[in-house]
DNA sequence: CGTTTCGATCGAATCGATTCGATGCTACCT
DNA sequence: AGGTAGCATCGAATCGATTCGATCGAAACG
């Protein structure tokens, strides 16, 4: 009876503990009294089996759950790569590992048809992402969509994108700039609302490129643009990783920020190895984790959720000045 | 009959189409030669019932596998704030998403005891990480530690931080320096062996302090050093992270690298947003993550692996010069 | 023409729990 | 003493698939 046998069920356990299964279960799960009597006497048949508790996958299939949320972020490499990202991960991981549930990175080029989701946070990322999105709706996954188009059914978390743009045009244009340039983020939901936001004060503004939001990425825009023109006083960026980038590279050229060129950026993220405080938009990155977690347990509760926009803030810091 | 009812099942549609659970079965997994009129009409039926695929959770429980992977990285929050934790999180996540898995992100504060896992994954973490480790064990879950502590039953994937670790001491030491600082992670197992690499060189070198592989954590422990006394003329890091706070600290007080002060790193990641290219022990993220990856998913077919230790490189950058 | 082989299909067992409804018992109340 | 709660326990149904072994025909072979 010492040979390598199967691992031990509840059905075991109850058997040497003489209850019924159901006792046994109810033991474990506390989801109805038992007296501590018996509670007692099934603990103790476990522990002699070496019985680990009741296997989680027969949990999940009698209950309907599996206790995992999905989180799809496009690609892995690049979507971490800046902190803000991290900043609401965070916050997601923390909310959910409180109701003990996990977080399940779901990569672009995966399969995940195959997993059990309760529910699928979509974090801003590009049209391919979206591939899944009609088998997920099919399958009735509860669906959470940050800073993403409106899509019918799911639950839609954002942040004022537009407004928060538009302040900050307002702040230069305030200190008298008015030839202003903007590095943007690939086309998106919120990049067109930002831009529109920006649009207002300067319908003018110029495009000086696009790409990731990563500091080396936007050095690398932005080296071509100062060297053709750099016709602007400003330049406004879609995240401080890119702004960063900007005043790095100006740097590299001589030129002085603030005072040949403002630059601005967009989060409110620490950028430690700066030695100047950028001026940006301030957003509630781990209020948007906490309030998109929360959408999802409401959701998988089958609570219904209103869709939610948070307010951001302007923020002044050095990199900005007078025209 | 266009009420709410429950999701249709399997057994709906091998009603519907006429042929018996197990050939529909049969039909979406192809585990088994099933006639391709079979099949159509298998599909045809879920198709008009609205079936979305096999529940997941049902598979699972009669295969006793998941699909899921977990990952233990200690916080959050700290653990991908280094572009090398996210390098090799990348690898991971492709080698198992190839294979149809997916990656579970497990926070020290969460209870993944109710999670089912296949495999966990242990990428270098602190102390608290390993609470899980007993139940784990007791689950029968195998485990791949990467950069951990031997522990029994767990297949170990490590760098050989020791010999890069010398070898970059050596470096130092052909330039003339003698006297050496050091800036440290938290206690582990790579530092001691990374410290022990060191002093083979220099056993007398001294530890400015430990810090999390953070540029402004790196920045406000080397600050108090330089005010003090600053009695080295090489400073060794244990990532390229806080080599770069380093680098920025010492700029900020006018000390000049390499001329003044020699500063290594260790991971051979981009520092874009440095003006030199540090000298640095580069290690093979990227293989490091596939390797663990592979590794992971021999142990869940259950094949045996061996332990391995992967080669690092000494990269000689601008960061360093003669004493 | 009888026999073997092989592919397609089916019925039934199985994965390991949770949970509903029923039952027995004790204790309390009048 | 009779009636009624209420708690602890149990048996049976259920979650939704996968998979083993058996069956049935038709094709291939001697």
């Amino acid at each position: 009876m010492s040979g390598p046998s199967r691992a031990p069920t509840l059905a075991d356990v109850a058997t040497a503990a003489g209850v019924s299964l159901s006792t046994a279960s109810l033991a474990f799960s506390g989801n109805k009294p038992v007296s501590a009597a018996t509670r007692e006497r099934v603990v103790a048949a476990a522990a002699a089996l070496g019985y680990s508790g009741p296997n989680p996958l027969a949990r999940n299939l009698r209950q309907g759950r599996s206790g995992v949320v999905g989180i799809a972020v496009g690609q892995l490499s690049t979507a971490f790569r800046d902190p803000a990202a991290l900043a609401m991960l965070d916050a997601i991981s923390e909310v959910l590992g409180a109701s003990g549930l996990g977080l399940l990175l779901m990569s672009d080029d995966d399969d995940h048809a195959r997993l059990p989701l309760d529910a699928v946070i979509y974090d801003i990322c590009g049209r391919e992402t979206w591939a899944a999105y009609d088998d997920l709706v099919a399958r009735d996954v509860p669906l959470v969509v940050v800073e993403g188009p409106a899509w019918p059914g799911a639950t839609h978390i954002d942040i004022d994108h537009r407004s928060g743009s538009a302040a900050l045009a307002a702040h230069l244009h305030d200190l008298g700039h008015r030839r202003v340039g903007t590095v943007t983020l690939a086309a998106s939901h919120p990049q067109r609302e930002r831009e529109a936001g920006l649009r207002e004060v300067f319908p003018e503004a110029t495009v000086v490129g696009a790409c990731d939001s990563d500091v080396a990425a936007a050095q690398a825009l932005v080296t071509g643009w100062f060297a053709r023109s750099g016709d602007a006083t400003a330049i406004v960026c879609q995240s401080d990783v890119q702004a960063a980038g900007v005043v790095l590279e100006a740097r590299r050229r001589g030129i002085r920020v603030p005072e040949d060129l403002s630059v601005a950026g967009f989060d409110g993220v620490a950028t430690p190895w700066l030695d100047l405080e950028l001026t940006t938009v301030v957003q509630p990155l781990a209020g948007k984790g906490r309030t998109t977690a929360e959408a999802a347990l409401a959701r998988i509760r089958g609570t219904a959720v209103d869709d939610v926009v948070l307010p951001v803030e302007l923020r002044i810091g050095d990199s900005t000045g007078p025209a």
